[in-house]
DNA sequence: AGAAGATATTTTAGGCCTAAACCATTTGGA
DNA sequence: TCCAAATGGTTTAGGCCTAAAATATCTTCT
């Protein structure tokens, strides 16, 4: 409860004018809904998000990846990954080994265990964003999914600018 | 450095086959871009998003808001406002005062240095917006946030579903 | 009035995330 | 060769956030 069921937009009143404000404040909290849902179904599922995504860059790696190589593959820090990899390896889901080329570097890979548990939540997700999304058919979603590959571009630039 | 300056999105290979999966993945990978971009121009001011979220609520609401209030409007947990409200009581950005009607309930106020404050934040925070998105022209702006109109009504058709 | 339930809030334990400081190793010159 | 800079990781301190338990105060029903 208390989990507002219609999505309510921030600052939905006074300072929302600007065009640009409103679009991103709507952007937000439709991601937000979206996100918040999903971890809580991740959550029944005795899981996370973070650790989800982190699974599903060694599933796309089988050789392993560095803990650099999933920090920016993951867009998130060095010590974020470090972090959840220690964790996931505590729980038996993915292995550690040196680098034999970088002693400095080590070497993350799945486990059979990770890759079971990995299939079997990837298919639950899968079902999870299919259901959220069934409200809109399929050309919407085309649509939206144009409009925001302009976003995609424009902030790309907009970020090559600085600021 | 390292913070890729094209937007890319997570589990960009495999798994982003189903329209549906793909087009979550291109939303949250551009939210986040602006997100964390916002972010980093907040902790140059000193303080965060979610800070100058609640300033943003009380603002908006002169005769000051109850902490639960406040936990609805934000969409945050009770326990989460509890935290960022006495810092902020801390900082003199807010001021608490017991409730004449209910004694379990408290008012949050802003305080002339907070009202400062958050005018200050509001229109730097215009500017980032702006100028994040003014990669975009108008037209486009608003296709974009008719398309994820139509998400958010998606959305709260789906939840209201549950699952 | 008195007890049972509903509300408003805080506390606790824990997960995600970051920036900055720090350590170890590798690399690219002088 | 040898050292300085770069690179790969971890640690630390701290901010955001949640769910669940605990408190305190209404409200309501009998």
């Amino acid at each position: 409860m208390s989990e507002a069921l219609a999505i309510r937009e921030k600052h939905d009143g006074a300072l929302a004018e600007r065009s640009s404000v409103r679009l991103w404040l709507r952007l937000l909290s439709c991601t937000m809904a979206i996100e918040k849902d999903v971890q809580r179904r991740f959550a029944a599922h005795g899981t996370t998000l973070a650790r989800f995504d982190l699974l599903a860059a060694l599933d796309r790696h089988p050789d392993g990846m560095t803990m650099g190589a999933l920090s920016r593959a993951l867009l998130v820090s060095n010590g974020n990954v470090t972090q959840l990899v220690q964790k996931l390896a505590k729980d038996a889901l993915v292995a550690i080994a040196p680098s034999p080329a970088d002693r400095r570097a080590s070497i993350v890979r799945l486990t059979q265990a990770g890759r079971a548990d990995f299939a079997a939540l990837a298919a639950a997700h899968h079902d999870w964003i299919d259901g959220l999304l069934a409200g809109m058919d399929a050309p919407a979603r085309e649509q939206l999914y144009q409009a925001l590959g302009a976003l995609k571009r424009a902030i790309a630039k907009g970020q090559s600018l600085g600021s």
